[in-house]
DNA sequence: ATGGTGGGTAGCCCA
């Protein structure tokens, strides 16, 4: 068995003790972070070490974006890809030792886009697409089991949102991205691991504005956290599971963790 | 229709 973990953390040096306590309640073998919001070298490795998570993958920028994946099961870093073409930290990739062996595990922090869905009058919403077509013509090509998880910053099905309709023309949920995420999706035939557990129609949301007083109780979430895997690994993983209750700790991150299990 | 909150950094950008 193997336990694969995502969460965009929005800073894992402010958020560490909400960190520690999900790998200490939730015993994640690997854990994938996003917007770490630190260069490599401030990344609390010790803290990690300390807690069994000695191995580690940092690619980390100051101030913006990052990722980083840290593992108590050995592995190796194998790729960093720019998809943006701008030097962003958004991107690393692992090759995993031992249990899961030779699964390729990508990390990955999507643009967020900006406001305006058009990439006309908003250059940041083109970057955002434009990622997604890197990503698809990388896809292409791959050729081993490989999962890859992490903030795609896109809600592609209705029941991804609190509201389709109201949502049609905000970033995140407008067709075009859906489209542009579901020609990536084709290109290697991933299946969404979420949806496979937690079918449609289905609630099913990962993340919650900040902007939100009562965020519980409107519960105005989407699903812009995702764990997609090739078919054969998918016909392996045995369960899913959705850590809203540490949107609810001291504290939090906007974004929740995700966790898959496999029977490997 | 608007602004609402949060993090990092350094005099605003990003989400």
């Amino acid at each position: 068995m193997i336990k694969i973990a995502t969460w965009n953390i929005n800073s894992v040096r402010l958020r560490m003790p909400i960190v520690e306590r999900f790998l200490a309640e939730k015993a994640p073998d690997v854990l994938c972070l996003q917007e770490i919001k630190t260069v490599a070298e401030l990344f609390p490795t010790d803290a990690f070490k300390a807690l069994g998570y000695a191995h580690q993958a940092v690619h980390g920028q100051k101030g913006y974006h990052g990722v980083a994946t840290v593992s108590r099961i050995p592995m190796r870093e194998v790729s960093r890809h720019d998809w943006q073409d701008n030097g962003e930290a958004r991107h690393v990739g692992v090759e995993l030792q031992g249990p899961g062996g030779g699964m390729i595990l990508e990390n990955v922090y999507v643009p967020a886009g900006g406001d305006e869905p058009d990439r006309t009058i908003n250059p940041k919403f083109g970057q955002k697409l434009d990622f997604l077509e890197r990503m698809t013509r990388w896809a292409a090509k791959v050729d081993r089991p490989t999962m890859i998880v992490g903030d795609f910053n896109i809600a592609p099905l209705p029941s991804d949102v609190w509201g389709h309709k109201q949502l049609l023309k905000v970033v995140s949920h407008t067709p075009i991205e859906v489209e542009t995420l579901a020609r990536f999706q084709n290109a290697h035939d991933w299946v969404d691991l979420g949806r496979q557990h937690i079918p449609e129609p289905q609630r099913y949301y990962s993340w919650w504005s900040y902007r939100s007083k009562d965020w519980k109780t409107n519960d105005r979430g989407r699903r812009l956290d995702h764990m997609w895997a090739s078919r054969a690994l998918a016909e392996k993983s045995v369960a899913h599971s959705v850590h809203e209750d540490c949107r609810d700790w001291d504290k939090p991150s906007d974004h929740v963790p995700l966790m898959t299990e496999f029977d490997l």
